[in-house]
DNA sequence: TAGCCTCGAGTTCA
DNA sequence: CTCGAGGCTA
């Protein structure tokens, strides 16, 4: 939100956002309602708190963000805690985390050292790190060595009884070996392992129910069973964290609660400073994703109990210890504006622009919307909040729009009458693109320039550059950058002798081209790399494909009547021929297709490589696989013979193995290129 | 002619 | 990565 904006509207957000929390909130607790995840309720959140912190007047102690939790259900037994169960505050990223330490060395310099004026740092805090599970946090209670009671946090004073339901977790141990106080409260987290919640959900989308949204609300939702039977069959995990004995260390509980028995996370980290512990949270954060259990943080506490003691709780959280919590794979924006963008072609495509927002790791302020039809699908209009996440955790993408926040103040979004570039006629061609007509568009010419130099490989021509050399006048086609001299170069600020010369070298280099880069690099409507491929092995001059006829090019495999037609458009139009002859006199030479090389022997295997691989870049693992005579697609399906995954997988890994796809690591791809 | 699969084109952030 | 559309196949 801006700050110029009036109190008057900040309060109608408000406004709307408690209402639109507490809707969620029931939805999520009565309705089993999937949909709207987790995430989006707490940005939600996030964002009322934030605007209650800048605009106190609009706090209401009545309000429900005031509440510090849910009531426990009426159908179990309550039981009283013998101490409060507190939960954590969190922190979003390392600054506030190193203010949280400022914060306690401050009290604890003031409590430990007498005669030293408070603000004076410590010496030195140990930390200990650990996983933070995402699952509902449980007390245990033990009299004489047997596992008696087991409540739910609750509202952290009163929690409910499970304990007939804990016990039909196998990881609680119903009795203590050895020596034990008499009474003993273990706590911990009850959770569902990731491959059960999978399991769970393939069998219910086998049998047409409604997925779950994520493990803490299968294991919650088990937990809350009357029928313990019930439970057993989602076969919950415990993991334990805390134990009422006395000791000198937090680290030392946890090797105590091992040798009880229990199942405690073996990655936790001893750390000697603040730094050891962000290290920890950052290794954690690369293991996260094939964690076996959900988590959404990391804990951080002061080892030291003594310092514990010291440093104490304020209001339902303590002041030892922290929750590191990752960024949200969802999160909610407002939008501000639909930018359009003008593509190679002259398609203009909708961008979403919004308030820079934290989602899966980075800051997102800007999503593609594809075109109208995708605008008109999700509803979406100027001003809306919306829902994004990052598909396949790169690329933004906005999911759904949340119209119960609307002010009534949005605006509808049209597609321009007149291209944003160059105010060209725009045409609506096919169901649902629209076109820029000009055909000597700026934006066009612009898009077009950097798709030929990135055929060519030119490398050291980016898209900035590009733009500068048409700016000054350098250039004003694509034939023109292979006249290019470095002395034209030089004379531009900001451009040294050096990196002109470095420009001139590498075009010169690439002006020798296969005839299957330079067909695509014309930039034919329909025509692509693979398309130009097809071309290139079935003609194999220009020549030849320039004359080629209709009827000709339908016979060539993958090739249908709206390809050939294309092609054969492209090469009657003089423009184009002038182009091309212009390009051969700047001294661009093609090289005639090369006929199959000996070695066929991946002849009709198709591949789909994922990850990046050590020894090679996936360009050239393409090449290799192609001049072999295999195949490279972009998605896996059945018809994928071999995935290859590199290091850092995608998503197509774990695709491949839903389909059953074979995967082979890099030394087995090695293998199999060599003859 | 419907329903796959593939390709083309446009896209984001660090 | 995603959407639309071209090409192939049943």
């Amino acid at each position: 939100m801006n700050k110029s904006d009036i109190p008057e509207k900040i309060g109608q957000r408000i406004k709307k956002l408690r209402k639109e929390i507490a809707r969620l909130r029931t939805a999520y607790h009565v309705g089993n309602e999937p949909g709207v995840t987790d995430d989006v309720y707490e940005s939600l959140t996030r964002e009322l708190r934030a605007l209650l912190e800048e605009y106190p007047t609009f706090r209401d102690p009545n309000a429900p963000e005031e509440r510090v939790a849910g009531r426990p259900l009426d159908k179990f037994q309550k039981v009283m805690h013998h101490s409060r169960m507190l939960s954590l505050n969190d922190v979003f990223d390392e600054e506030e985390l190193r203010d949280w330490e400022k914060r306690i060395k401050k009290l604890l310099s003031s409590f430990l050292v007498v005669g030293v004026p408070s603000g004076t740092p410590t010496t030195k805090l140990s930390y200990f790190c650990e996983v933070k599970f995402d699952g509902l946090a449980v007390s245990l209670i033990y009299e004489k060595g047997k596992f008696a009671r087991g409540a739910t946090r609750g509202d952290g004073f009163v929690g409910e009884d499970i304990t007939q339901n804990l016990k039909m977790i196998d990881s609680i141990p119903l009795s203590l070996p050895g020596l034990v106080p008499e009474f003993l409260e273990v706590r911990g987290e009850a959770l569902l392992p990731k491959d059960i919640f999978n399991k769970l959900n393939k069998k219910n989308a086998k049998e047409g129910k409604t997925l779950f949204a994520n493990t803490r609300n299968v294991a919650a939702g088990s937990l809350r069973q009357l029928d313990p039977r019930l439970v057993k069959e989602r076969h919950l995990d415990f993991m334990a964290y805390d134990i009422s004995v006395t000791a000198d260390k937090h680290s030392q509980k946890h090797q105590m609660l091992r040798d009880l028995g229990f199942k405690v996370e073996k990655l936790e980290a001893k750390c000697k400073n603040l730094e050891e512990a962000t290290s920890f949270i950052k290794k954690f954060e690369i293991i996260r994703p094939n964690f076996p259990y959900g988590s959404d943080g990391i804990v951080i506490s002061v080892d030291d109990i003594e310092k514990q003691e010291i440093l104490g709780a304020v209001g339902k959280a303590p002041r030892y210890m922290v929750a590191f919590k990752y960024p949200a794979e969802r999160a909610t924006t407002v939008v501000k504006e639909i930018r359009v963008n003008v593509g190679r072609t002259g398609a203009l495509t909708p961008l979403a622009v919004f308030e820079p927002t934290l989602v899966s790791g980075s800051t997102v302020s800007k999503a593609t919307l594809h075109n109208m039809d995708q605008i008109e699908r999700l509803g979406l209009q100027i001003g809306d909040t919306v829902v994004i996440e990052k598909a396949g955790d790169v690329i933004p993408k906005v999911v759904e729009v949340l119209t119960r926040l609307r002010t009534g103040q949005e605006v509808k979004f049209q597609m321009p009458k007149a291209c944003p570039t160059c105010g060209g006629k725009v045409e609506k061609k096919e169901l649902v693109a629209h076109y820029c007509a000009n055909p000597k568009c700026p934006a066009k010419n612009e898009r077009f320039l950097e798709h030929f130099v990135s055929a060519f490989e030119i490398y050291e021509l980016g898209p900035k550059i590009l733009r500068r050399f048409k700016d000054e006048g350098l250039i004003t086609d694509a034939a023109d950058i292979f006249t290019l001299n470095g002395s034209d170069i030089a004379v531009l600020p900001r451009f040294g002798e050096k990196s002109s010369q470095n420009i001139i070298a590498e075009i010169q280099k690439k002006k020798k081209i296969p005839l299957h880069k330079f067909i695509w690099a014309l930039g034919i409507l329909h025509v692509g790399e693979e398309t130009a491929r097809d071309l290139a092995a079935r003609f194999g001059s220009l020549d030849k494909l320039s004359v080629a006829s209709i009827e000709v090019m339908n016979e060539v495999e993958n090739i249908g009547p709206a390809v050939s037609a294309s092609v054969y458009n492209f090469f009657r139009d003089r423009n184009n021929l002038n182009f091309i002859e212009k390009l051969k006199r700047n001294g661009v030479v093609i090289e005639h297709h090369k006929r199959e090389s000996k070695s066929r022997k991946l002849a009709g295997l198709t591949f789909v490589l994922t990850g990046t691989l050590s020894r090679m870049s996936r360009e050239i693992a393409k090449e290799r696989i192609i001049a072999q005579g295999g195949k490279v697609a972009g998605s896996v399906s059945s018809n994928t013979s071999y995935v290859v995954a590199g290091a850092d997988p995608g998503s197509k890994l774990a695709q491949a193995e839903k389909l059953g796809v074979k995967i082979l690591n890099e030394n087995e791809f090695l293998k199999m290129l060599t003859p």
